[in-house]
DNA sequence: ACATGTGAACTGCTTCACAGCG
DNA sequence: CGCTGTGAAGCAGTTCACATGT
């Protein structure tokens, strides 16, 4: 029906769980396209993602037509379209704030960056840190993130500091122009209705199941 | 109402939505009661939680009532409460398979300890790697699991390993008798349904603010 | 005949609003 | 009077089922 091409305006407001699986589609597509696959249906999508060929169907159906009906979806095609959708055809500027465990995990994995995500620079706070490098990636003091970013810009922030930094990281960010928020760090951080955030608490995940052996016995 | 003391057997299905919202909650407590709070009110747990009274109340209802009418919440009491409703009472038994930059870390972590989730053992499949120690901890050979799993019991099991390996890693902890399973590799795992999974998957986190920024223009 | 696209039905979580009790 | 506990209403996401196009 609706064929949308470039910077896109949709009618249906998207769930989450939408975005997610559509990130799980493009994944299974790359694998197909790798195979050498033509087309795939919304049933072998749907067995792959764990999930029903009608939910296929409907996730896609809020951006658009992509199949053919009687064939399915042509791989190369809907791998095109769901990179667009999500953003991944471009490359995002990413400032990681904190250089622990798990801002330099993050800045080292490869596969990352393979995904459009560039680590910029990364900023800490402590003096025996600030002046290092990573690779490539210098290391900075996190005082000067917000003069920074006025030089260059910055998509993405990464919160990996201890939980009792995390929301005045987070207002450095906001305050240096930073739309889209990931915090790693346990704690709730408020900001503006116009900056994106997601929080991944592993904390919480591991409660989750203890809460699920705990009650196992139901 | 009801109010249950011990292993427990809920009338309702419990939303994973709540079970989320209940750990921050008990965050919140465990604050609270530092700084000597007596009692709480669900509005103000609402506020620390970025969600609704109504939805407070509603979370705590599933287990029982709590509360007292025109005062709230006993501190101590329902951080009590929170803990034996998500099994935080006792220490969790810990396997991580994968000695890599995840599996390290999370073995490290001391926050992860004082949660009661006591990591007994790391395994992996590099010679290199089996047969060192990480602190007190030592690195097995990921085929020994299962025999291990025989004397040594684990509650819970940690894929922190390539995508590749994941299902293989799954399956050999759902054979060597573990019921929880997190699973940090970017692929989808396939287990029996008395078998429990959560998978975080940091690149779909990424994607998901990846398509929040390609859509702000909305 | 086959697989998509979608309105309609359904399910389940959230919000509302108020009765009930301290 | 204040705040909890909870049915009832509302809403969002999922599933159903079928008309439609190839």
């Amino acid at each position: 029906m609706k064929n949308f091409t470039s910077p896109i305006s949709y009618l249906k407001r998207v769930p989450d769980s939408t975005v997610r699986r559509l990130s799980l589609y493009l994944g299974f597509l790359e694998e197909l396209e790798d195979s050498g696959e033509a087309t795939v249906s919304s049933d072998v999508l749907a067995r792959l993602g764990g999930t029903t060929s009608a939910q296929v169907r409907k996730d896609l159906s809020i951006f658009g037509s992509f199949g053919k009906r009687g064939l399915g979806y042509f791989v190369p095609e809907l791998t095109t379209r769901l990179r667009e959708i999500l953003g991944l055809g471009r490359d995002w500027h990413v400032a990681i704030v904190g250089a622990g465990k798990i801002g330099l995990a993050l800045a080292q994995y490869p596969g990352f960056r393979e995904k459009g995500f560039h680590v910029s620079a990364l900023y800490d706070a402590s003096p025996a840190k600030v002046g290092t490098r990573l690779d490539s990636i210098p290391v900075r003091d996190v005082h000067r993130l917000a003069s920074d970013a006025a030089k260059e810009h910055f998509d993405i922030g990464v919160i990996a500091v201890p939980a009792d930094d995390a929301q005045f990281v987070a207002d450095t960010m906001v305050a240096a122009g930073i739309k889209a928020i990931m915090n790693f760090a346990p704690a709730q951080i408020t900001v503006p209705a116009d900056v994106v955030t997601r929080t991944v608490n592993m904390g919480l995940e591991f409660e989750a199941l203890s809460f699920a052996l705990a009650n196992l016995s139901k």
